[in-house]
DNA sequence: ATGGCTGCAAACAATTTGCACAACC
DNA sequence: GGTTGTGCAAATTGTTTGCAGCCAT
């Protein structure tokens, strides 16, 4: 499976399921939560304060509160995910944005996606090790990536 | 809760090497700055905020902004080390704590550290998959330790 | 003595909460 | 119609900054 990211999917097109996931979460469809939704889906995965800035660039803004009650409601019912990159800022991503591993790069900040599979043989060691059950579908991994390396040939 | 350490250990030790390092870096060595290198000494590694309160626990309290300054200035000398763990925050360990992978059980909370070689075939599989440098020296990796995994054996 | 360091307070940024009203089912 | 969700504002929390005086070097 590779990594190709949903080049920004044209949208509105999940949104009749959304609609029946939310339903049955017993929460409410409203249009403001349509909209975190949607915004979750365009970018992929973004921090709140991101999605606030991204809702109010299109269209009218929706209150910051709004947006964090949005994210840890929807949070809560399944219907997003959320993982640690962007220097420890927490960021939010739907369950159908695929899992992989963010390559959080510490020079230009950049995240390159990664197939979750690479951490396997981690999560096997961790496993024999010490019992513990790790989580690797969405794990932050601070580094360097090629690009900032290579201009530093020195 | 506490996250039971390295061992409490006998205060006091690299008191003097620390003079020595901070001189080097052409940083002065005063009280404050002693605290915070003993206090993350005994901590093992701490946030900001855990530094603060533990300090204010036992004696004087120091100023946040005192705590924040050093942990930036040692950093800069490279006397103190970040990671991001703590769900999401970023904690600071001295160098000579030792290098290793911090587990954090997403449900009690508890950092568990690991030996880093079980992040080797990791690091490999990202530099052959991405060209990617990670840093596996200080990750932190989400799951759930052995402890809470029994307890909930649904 | 002199420039880095401290302490305090105020500024900031990010996130949370209270409450009256609106909207969904 | 009963609640859940919204919007606004104020409260919290975590971190940064300005500045006058202090103290290591």
């Amino acid at each position: 499976m590779p990594t190709q990211d949903a080049a920004a999917a044209p949208t509105g097109e999940g949104e009749a399921e959304w609609e029946n996931a939310v339903h049955e979460a017993g929460l409410r469809m409203t249009e403001p939560r349509r909209r975190v939704l949607q915004a979750l889906e365009q970018l992929g995965h973004a921090t709140p304060e991101v999605l606030v800035a991204h809702l109010s660039a299109q269209g009218s803004p929706l209150p910051a509160s709004t947006v964090y009650r949005n994210l840890e409601s929807l949070a809560r019912a399944g219907l997003v995910r959320h993982s640690h990159m962007h220097e420890g800022v927490a960021a939010y991503h739907l369950p159908t944005h695929g899992q992989h591993l963010h390559l959080v790069c510490r020079e230009c900040g950049r995240v390159i996606e990664a197939a979750p599979d690479l951490a396997r043989d981690l999560a096997r060691n961790l496993h024999r090790a010490h019992g513990f059950d790790a989580d690797v579908t969405h794990m932050a991994i601070d580094g360097r990536c090629s690009a900032c390396r290579e201009e530093r040939i020195s």
